[in-house]
RNA sequence: GCGUGCGUAGCUCAAUGGAUAGAGCACCUGACUACGGAUCAGGAGGUUGGGGGUUCGAGUCCCUUCGCGCGCACCA
């Protein structure tokens, strides 16, 4: 029995002793799924609801009288044995050993699907993230978001949601001049310009752009020609970087798409019929404060350009033309102020300003010898996408991003990184999920197959604890998905490690030495492969790989 | 100054308003010469920054105060 079965038993209870007029509670107010909790101690049984709780005040009954009418019908729930009230009205629940097992089989016949829903069904989400300026390689802060919002993806997937992972790349406007101009600078010899780029990888490209075109620097237009091609380089390195990372978009939207066939400027147009923009000082407005922004944006400059915002509009635009329902946007805490002017953008285009959901996430800060090192490239502190994947590998690198809330700055260690990266709890999942590869080896080797299946024997302590958290699995999954949170996955898969590892440490799946094979050999057998099965499957939402050996 | 996020064990971080606030790392003591010790068992370590409030119940919600990060352009 799963929790989630628990769960619609539960909530049929409780209907049934409200149409019986054992409770006298308001249908407003029931609802209409009963949490089911996993306690923390063992004593306070298998699974715990506080549900006589929260119906205390609408039905003006003390918790205790109402827990009392819902156990004597819980206790009839086939596979419950037992039903406790405890504390201020808590219900406590124990499984038969039995309907608690039956899960190891459900979750090795579901395979790849366990944790899977459709709930997201029909949904189309367009996830944008990273979306970093191609003028530089991606740094620490991106490959937060890369690691984050390629699992968000996933989790979705996984969910049901049509997903389009979307980079946004800017390659119109004045950093991709500065770019252009720093690497004009760096092949003529020069230094980098005042407010320009510097770095190895400026040189670099520069000379690849002119290995190329050994005549560019004698062109009509050399800056220009830099421009071009340098992006594209630029932009090749980081799209290499990403694949590399296990992240591959499904579309990079060029903003200068955008102006290339005159939407901004139509748009701009139709928004001045629109109530949401204004004329006032030669200039056009959006009324962004209406969404909580603390002034209103410029839309259009007195010098009858368009500004940067009208780019966001056009964009949303585009993408809402695309179809998509829901518009995500991972934006960095730097970026917190925008939070406002697209919801207004979307606003704007007389649309649901809910279509437009701006997640925001704090910064990675690196710190050694436990001071807090600003990202130079001068002293030689920028740490690159790259440069993580190397020291310490993809695997590592996109766990150790997804695991932390992304509410929280994190500090990473560069010490850490380079030394110790066996600190890892990568690793203690991976291994895990090695174990129950080695545990399946020898129990094949054994003669051991998975041919019979007795739920009832596994009645060990340590099944009970392994068959909850993997029972746990789906919810958080639903969880990580609502809340947009991947670290809820890898947090507990870290869970359902331990557990596992303190199965293995009680419990054989293979017969020691001359002994019979049994089905309690067989039916662990079982347990074990759903755990592999469990581990690989949340594994691959975070993008790590599940090793079999390592 | 205004806005926003954060403040939890020595360090890095968890904890849909629930019961005794948890992991990893570091430290200390132990474990089957039987499926991989990258493991397991135990110990020590906390006034959840401070102070009020709401609630049957607050790390979580509200107010206040202190500290830190980030942002406050007719730049993009």
């Amino acid at each position: 029995m799963t929790p989630e079965e628990l769960s619609a038993a539960i909530t049929a209870c409780l209907k049934d002793a409200v149409d019986a007029g054992e409770l006298n509670v308001p249908a407003e107010a029931l609802p209409k799924e009963v949490r089911v909790e996993r306690p923390k101690s063992r004593e306070h049984g298998d699974w715990a609801t506080n549900i006589a709780l929260q119906l205390a005040k609408p039905a003006g009954v003390a918790p205790r009288k109402i827990a009392e009418v819902l156990s004597t019908r819980l206790a009839q729930i086939p596979g419950v044995s037992q039903v406790d009230i405890a504390g201020p009205g808590f219900l406590n629940i124990v499984l038969d050993a039995a309907a608690a097992g039956e899960l190891a089989k459900a979750i090795v016949e579901a395979g790849a699907s366990y944790g899977s829903n459709s709930q997201m069904a029909g949904t189309k989400i367009n996830l944008e993230f990273v979306s970093a300026n191609p003028t530089g390689p991606i740094h620490l802060g991106g490959t937060r978001w890369a690691a984050v919002g390629d699992s968000l993806a996933r989790i979705f997937q996984s969910q049901g949601a049509d997903v389009t992972r979307e980079y946004y790349f800017n390659d119109h406007g004045n950093q991709i001049d500065k770019f252009a101009r720093s690497l004009l600078a760096s092949a003529a010899g020069q230094p980098a310009p005042e407010d320009g780029y510097g770095g190895a990888y400026i040189e670099d490209i520069a000379a690849e752009v002119v290995a190329k075109n050994p005549e560019i620097l004698a062109s009509e237009d050399p800056q220009e020609g830099f421009r071009a091609q340098g992006v594209e380089l630029m932009f090749a390195a980081i799209r290499a970087s990403l694949h590399e990372f296990g992240v591959d978009f499904d579309v990079y939207f060029h903003e200068n798409s955008l102006f290339e066939d005159g939407a901004v400027e139509k748009l701009l147009e139709q928004l001045k019929g629109s109530g949401n923009i204004y004329a006032k000082d030669g200039a056009w407005w959006l009324n962004s404060t209406e969404y909580g922004d603390d002034k209103d944006r410029v839309v259009i400059k007195s010098d009858g350009n368009a500004a940067y915002i009208a780019g966001d509009i056009a964009y949303f635009k585009n993408k809402r033309d695309r179809g998509f329902d829901l518009c995500i946007y991972m934006l960095g805490a730097d970026h917190h102020g925008y939070v406002a002017r697209l919801k207004a953008a979307a606003a704007a285009m007389g649309d649901d300003a809910n279509r437009v959901e701006v997640l925001i996430g704090q910064m990675v800060n690196l710190v050694q010898e436990g001071k807090p090192v600003r990202m130079s490239k001068r002293a030689g502190t920028v740490v690159t996408m790259e440069d993580l994947v190397e020291v310490v590998g993809t695997d590592a690198a996109r766990y150790s991003l997804a695991r932390f809330s992304s509410d929280s700055n994190i500090d990473i260690d560069l010490d850490v990184l380079t030394k110790r990266s066996n600190e890892n709890p990568v690793f203690y999942v991976q291994y895990a999920h090695a174990r129950t590869s080695a545990v399946a080896r020898n129990a094949a080797a054994a003669g051991v197959e998975r041919t019979s299946f007795d739920a009832a024997a596994l009645n060990h302590a340590t099944e009970s604890e392994l068959l909850a958290v993997l029972g746990q699995y789906p919810g958080v999954l639903s969880q990580a998905a609502s809340s947009r949170e991947p670290h809820r996955v890898a947090r507990h898969l870290e869970v359902i490690a331990g557990a596992y590892h303190r199965w293995y440490d009680a419990c054989r799946v293979a017969p020691m030495g001359e002994e019979a094979v049994t089905d309690t050999n067989r039916t662990r057998l079982w347990l074990n492969d759903a755990v592999g099965q469990v581990l690989a499957n949340g594994l691959s939402l975070l993008g790590v790989t599940a090793p079999e050996r390592m």
